[in-house]
DNA sequence: CAATTCGTTCAATTACAATTGAACGAATTA
DNA sequence: TAATTCGTTCAATTGTAATTGAACGAATTG
């Protein structure tokens, strides 16, 4: 069987597949998302391999980085024992398990290591290293950066409520 | 000559380099910026391309594509016919031309590739290529997505304010 | 219980982006 | 004006991530 699929639907599967693309991700991963996001019933491994010309172990490994972004989740057909997949419908919702498992954990990363820095750097100026100078400019580049970025873990996770 | 840096510089780019390259842009860039960024005076390319250990072709590459996002500009210093750079020292500046440069455009794009789709949609709806249901399961989608896009266009300006 | 069906894993391949050396033109210097 | 110096470009290489085919275990079916 060799269904196609209507030429809005492709084109949005295009689309997905380039947006994620641009965001970093692999290209077939936002193929996925957007054949599912844009079929009225669940897709199962093989429909998905078959639909994109894509391997069946891509189309395995794909739906398992979505749903571990909680951007689509996995359903169960009674009476059939293969694993169908749905998209999450609330993209606002993607959004938010996105922030919290990939912004947030980064900017705390970033948190810390900022931290370690200027240990670093007062460590550097006692034990005479560098130069006042050197101390100073370094001292005041690194607190400019940990300013900002203070600032944006309060301001982001605020401008979700906005959507 | 062979200057040397610092621990906390040395570390700092090493950061930098990292975070950078998870926001998809090229490790090398980002070492260039967390350099210049720490660097109390402008360097040339011929020092960036040393103090990196990178070639001269990557550091020439690299600081055009930071000028491009406004992250560091060229300086001239007298009596000397070499390039300078430094860093641009307010972060929500670049942060600014960051949006404008690669959000904003990639938004409206966006918006405009959704047009696109929802007359395709129509089309084929109108020429009976797809069923009812199809199109009108598309059409909410498409929708839901193209209402997302439209509060996060209003948002994002919004929270530059705050930082 | 042999034969399918299904999903996953992994080594190997492929595709892509980053990096480089070498060559070049323009500007500067001796 | 010959020789340097400087920055850029580009073909070739290198490195890295995505993709695949084949093999596998578990579950299901005849």
């Amino acid at each position: 069987m060799t269904a196609t699929l209507s030429k809005t639907r492709l084109e949005f599967i295009e689309a997905g597949g380039r947006l994620w693309q641009l965001l970093g991700l692999p290209r077939s991963t936002g193929q996925i998302y957007g054949l599912l996001h844009l079929s009225p019933k669940p897709l199962s491994l093989d429909e998905i391999a078959a639909l994109l010309s894509i391997s069946k172990a891509s189309a395995s490994t794909g739906t398992r980085q979505l749903i571990s972004w909680q951007a689509i989740r996995q359903v169960w057909v009674q009476g059939d024992r293969r694993d169908y997949f749905e998209s999450v419908a609330d993209l606002r919702e993607v959004l938010r398990t996105a922030y919290h498992t990939f912004f947030k954990p980064k900017m705390e990363k970033t948190e810390d290591r900022l931290e370690l820095l200027l240990a670093t750097l007062e460590a550097e100026h006692k034990s005479g290293d560098i130069t006042k100078d050197e101390y100073d400019f370094c001292a005041k580049r690194l607190g400019g950066i940990a300013s900002l970025q203070d600032k944006l873990t309060k301001v982001l996770p605020l401008a979700e409520k906005f959507l």
